[in-house]
RNA sequence: GAGCCCGUAGCUCAGUGGACAGAGUACUUGGUUCCGGACCAAGAGGUCACGGGUUCAAAUCCCGUCGGGCUCGCCA
């Protein structure tokens, strides 16, 4: 609805405009603030007043009389109010939030397909929380491009080729479960990380048996490895698959308690095999920028400081190099690319967009989310190191919590009984969902200290708040009748019945500009402004017991509504909706 | 040192040219014969880091300073 009204409002705008003879470049559209009866209003006024030689409130006066409003269907009004113009909403436009359906806050397919990348952690062990802001963000941000009108698949990109995992596949080959410490969790990327930590030490000199030459040796292996994945060898590329498929189908295991799932893990291996990297050198070193400095060649970017070398001195490609044909891929595949990254990857990004377009390819295509990385009170997190939180263990200890919340408030319950499963299902879904939202609903680019009480605190502007909205509403629903299609917002003629009415009509519009500015936070935001009208709502406005019964026929319709809006807008979040809690 | 990001109520955060700067939390006080009290109402709490500038209008844009984060590898 709140679309359709914007639509509409830009139009009848720029019509009285042009009336006026006055520019219509800038509308000057906006959201009034709370207290104001408008959906939208325009500032243009100011702006007008030079030209018009009459102060806004004047201009803005003499422009809602210009309005015309006999083919609008959904704004219903316009008044000035100072130097506003504001337009209010028509019947029509209530009775279309009212039919919001299962189908709440979806746009118009775009036609487009867009491929979001999101987490893409190397395969060196357990998942920790240091990036556990990246597959709750990527999700979110795949979700909302789906809810957009989009065609999305989301895609994990696995650093199968580089020195890490070569040194991995070393260590894999050369210790034995003997020498290592007992694995920290039952699940293969457990047990897998102690040979890479282990044979880190070996490198650092910080084990038995480490000598200069040792190390030297091993050195040349892991040399060996590489130059054996980079002439494509299969035997060499199954050795380091061993490695890679073992971690990241763990890893993979924890992402999915998330949930955060993926449509294709695709291999970087896959863009040195299929010979795209050797046809992206061979054109890199074609360009004016490309240079031959040090027996490497590199590449001369005009908005960077720092050359960027793509072929090592032993024709050895790089990451960045590899990841030229990954987007190369991607453009030939998908209108769209999305990629979130750490703050840390930010460089390498601007010089991947920029010797993507020296190669002639269309950057715009690629737009990247970057968030800040969480650190310890004490530093940072490192798998290789072995310093950090695994997000499994977060998840567990939010669960637990979460139980504990669940079962100090059986007593205090009025409605069903819950069995066991109910307590584990609800204590899953509170648990997680308070953890994601934690996330989703700050802006990325604020770097977060993380805090167990704070990541775990249940209260607040948490998940749990919007949750019980939802519960609530599937409470009301349980016992009500069927919804009935004779519905009609003209029984809705209490203020916080119009208020809510107006929340519902406006997630579109949510949707809309967070999907733009791959913003997910902003629908975190409207959900607690949303929760928060609700519960005005069912404060003051009887359901159930409502006498009328075209009144209560109305609110049935309205919580039902209500409940699809925000179980919409959980599902963007990626955080559950309980039926019950 | 250079580049990028961040700085808003005691704390955690929204707001990023336009209507009086908003929530939650903590603190004080009150609310359930009635659909779910993981709720609600009221009070108190601000040099929007600091200093200049642009503009009819700045928390928001520009310049500088301070404080914090990230980056600057033939790693990823």
């Amino acid at each position: 609805m709140f679309i359709a009204f914007r639509e509409e409002v830009e139009s009848v705008l720029a019509d009285a405009l042009r009336a006026r003879e006055y520019p219509t470049d800038d509308l000057g559209i906006e959201r009034p603030p709370e207290g104001v009866d408008a959906v939208l209003a325009s500032s243009v006024a100011y702006r007008l007043a030079g030209e018009a030689g009459a102060p806004p409130p004047q201009v803005a006066d003499e422009l809602a009389d210009a309005v015309d409003l006999s083919d609008a269907t959904y704004v219903g009004g316009v008044t000035q109010q100072g130097a506003y113009v504001n337009f209010t909403p028509g019947e029509a436009y209530f009775e279309g939030a009212l039919d919001t359906g299962p189908d709440a806050g979806r746009l118009a397919p775009t036609g487009d397909s867009v491929v979001v990348e999101h987490t893409s952690a190397n395969p060196t062990g357990p998942v920790h929380v240091g990036r556990a802001r990246n597959p709750v963000i990527g999700d979110a941000v795949a979700n909302l491009l789906a809810y957009a009108g989009n065609d999305v698949e989301r895609h994990y990109y696995v650093n199968d080729a580089g020195r890490q995992m070569a040194l991995f596949t070393w260590a894999y080959e050369r210790f034995d479960e003997s020498d290592l410490p007992e694995p920290e969790r039952d699940r293969i990327e457990y047990d897998l990380v102690r040979y890479y930590r282990t044979g880190n030490e070996f490198l650092d000199g910080e084990t038995d048996g480490a000598t200069p030459e040792a190390i030297e040796a091993a050195e040349a292996e892991i040399d060996d490895i590489l130059q054996g994945l980079e002439a494509g060898d299969e035997a060499t590329h199954e050795r380091v698959s061993e490695v890679v498929d073992g971690v990241l189908a763990g890893m993979k295991a924890c992402l999915a308690r998330l949930p955060a799932a993926f449509d294709e893990f695709v291999k970087e291996t896959r863009f040195m095999r299929d010979g795209s990297t050797d046809d992206v050198v061979a054109r890199l070193q074609e360009l004016d920028e490309a240079v031959y400095e040090a027996d490497a060649w590199q590449l001369d970017l005009p908005s960077f400081e720092k050359n960027l070398v793509f072929l090592r001195s032993d024709g050895t490609s790089l990451y960045t190099t590899r990841d030229l044909a990954h987007h190369e891929w991607k453009f030939d595949n998908y209108d769209r690319a999305v990629t979130v990254l750490g703050e840390d990857h930010k460089l390498q990004a601007g010089q991947l967009r920029e010797a993507l377009d020296l190669l002639g390819n269309d950057a715009d295509q690629l737009q990247t989310v970057i968030y800040s990385y969480v650190n310890l009170p004490e530093g940072k997190m490192s798998t290789r190191a072995g310093t950090g939180i695994d997000l499994d263990d977060l998840l567990d200890e939010a669960i637990d919590r979460a139980r504990e919340e669940v079962e100090t408030r059986l007593d205090d319950r009025t409605r069903d009984e819950l069995d066991d499963d109910d307590i584990e299902r609800i204590a899953k879904q509170v648990g997680i969902g308070a953890v994601r939202y934690d996330i989703v609903a700050k802006q990325p680019t604020k770097a977060i200290t993380f805090e167990w009480e704070r990541a775990l605190d249940f209260e607040a502007q948490s998940a749990p708040y919007v949750q019980y909205v939802h519960a609530r509403c599937c409470g009301i629903l349980d016992e009500a009748d069927e919804v009935s299609d004779g519905a009609t917002a003209a029984a809705l003629t209490e203020p916080e019945e119009r208020d809510l009415l107006r929340s519902i009509a406006r997630f579109p519009g949510v949707i809309d500009e967070a999907a733009t500015e791959l913003e997910p936070h902003r629908v975190a935001t409207f959900t607690r402004e949303f929760a928060e009208t609700f519960n005005a709502f069912y404060r003051e406005c009887p359901v159930l017991s409502a006498e009328d019964p075209a009144v209560r026929e109305a609110r049935i319709a309205l919580v039902a509504a209500a409940r699809h809006t925000v179980a919409n807008a959980l599902d963007v979040l990626g955080v559950a909706a309980p039926e019950s809690m």
